[in-house]
DNA sequence: AATGAATGAATGAACGTTCATTTTTGCTGC
DNA sequence: GCAGCAAAAATGAACGTTCATTCATTCATT
């Protein structure tokens, strides 16, 4: 019994992510439901069985990224040294580690939509709140700040690398060595935001 | 007739800045054509007088957007002090200014759209090479390199600062003070970055 | 009368969603 | 083993809209 509830949630899961795909490629308004069931496999009528509309299906899609990433945090904030291994963390992230070709392109989407629906707005800013969270419970267990003080000072700091992640993954990419070159820039800023973060609590 | 010609050009730049708003209110793909015929207040068959295709509407849309960006550095090149200039251009950038309020809106679209249409990275991609040739241009100017090599040494700055650019654009408004401050360290990356091309020269 | 500007109904395709129907599955008594 | 059967899984045609695009027609100007 239980084990078809979990063969249930991988199948969601197996679909969840073919649809990223086609979401990927079409666009969340360019792709068809009759697109998104033939990259799961199944018919249209079928597909309806497992998410109620369309927009289920992003929801669903952003509440995935958003586990992902809270299991990420789970992994940092137990860790010896967080800080550190927020770094890397980090720099995996912006060699394109962590994620799938198709998040850079899904996420491009998703600001996207987010600037124009308001329902998609309310769930992107639910997890700019939980990664800012995460980001200062990073910084407090560092400096030894509150969580709250932690917020107050360093939520600028903590938007503004979130900011860079997410522009990281939707940049176009572009021939030869440049990009490269600037991912490095990218790497750089964060390293020093995030030291400025540990001076700011010292000075 | 010249006259008229002329009229033609306002008129088609007045549909143009209509077309953007609604754009940027339903998405590419979202917005129909009877959506932006009626927002440009004339019938849909009319409409097809301007712009034979829904496609070649996005096309002039980051058309317009590349020949302000040229107009913006023909001033700034001229000027006496163009890294200065820039350094001022870029900051009311930031700070929203020089760009209306579907300008954020539209370009998440754009970003999102160049990364699975083609023919509209292509597009794109001109428009970041053109804007890189000119911000080289500059740090050619302020350094007294060539323009090739600023290109070689300099194009992984241009483009970091671009896309810290398009992402301040691209963000979603959060409520309280916090969004001013990201921005302060958004506008200080800049500045550190265009430190750094002058001290690279000099060393 | 003649020309360009403007209309909006018409077209066929594609959309999200529903549902009557068929197939597959898992289990019963034998 | 297997026939029988109810529940679950899966199908794809059908529905009402909406889409981008076209075009026969009307309006305005000269």
């Amino acid at each position: 019994m239980t084990a078809m509830i979990l063969a249930q949630d991988l199948r969601t899961a197996e679909i969840l992510a073919r649809a990223r795909t086609a979401f990927a490629e079409k666009g969340l308004d360019g792709a068809s439901m009759q697109d998104l069931a033939r990259s799961a496999g199944m018919s249209v009528g079928n597909f309806y069985r497992y998410f109620p509309s369309k927009a289920a299906m992003v929801e669903a899609l952003i509440t995935v990224d958003m586990q992902e990433m809270e299991r990420d945090f789970a992994q940092i904030l137990t860790s010896d040294d967080p800080m550190q291994r927020l770094r890397e963390t980090i720099h995996a992230r912006l060699m394109g580690q962590g994620c799938g070709p198709d998040d850079g392109r899904m996420w491009a989407e998703i600001t996207a939509a987010a600037l124009r629906k308001p329902e998609i707005a309310a769930i992107t800013a639910r997890m700019d709140a939980g990664i800012t969270q995460n980001l200062c419970a990073v910084f407090s267990q560092a400096t030894g700040l509150s969580q709250a003080e932690a917020e107050a000072r360093f939520g600028a700091h903590a938007r503004f690398m979130v900011m860079l992640v997410v522009a990281s993954a939707t940049e176009a990419p572009c021939p030869g060595p440049r990009h490269d070159e600037m991912m490095t820039l990218v790497q750089r800023t964060m390293d020093r935001t995030l030291d400025e973060i540990l001076q700011m609590a010292k000075g």
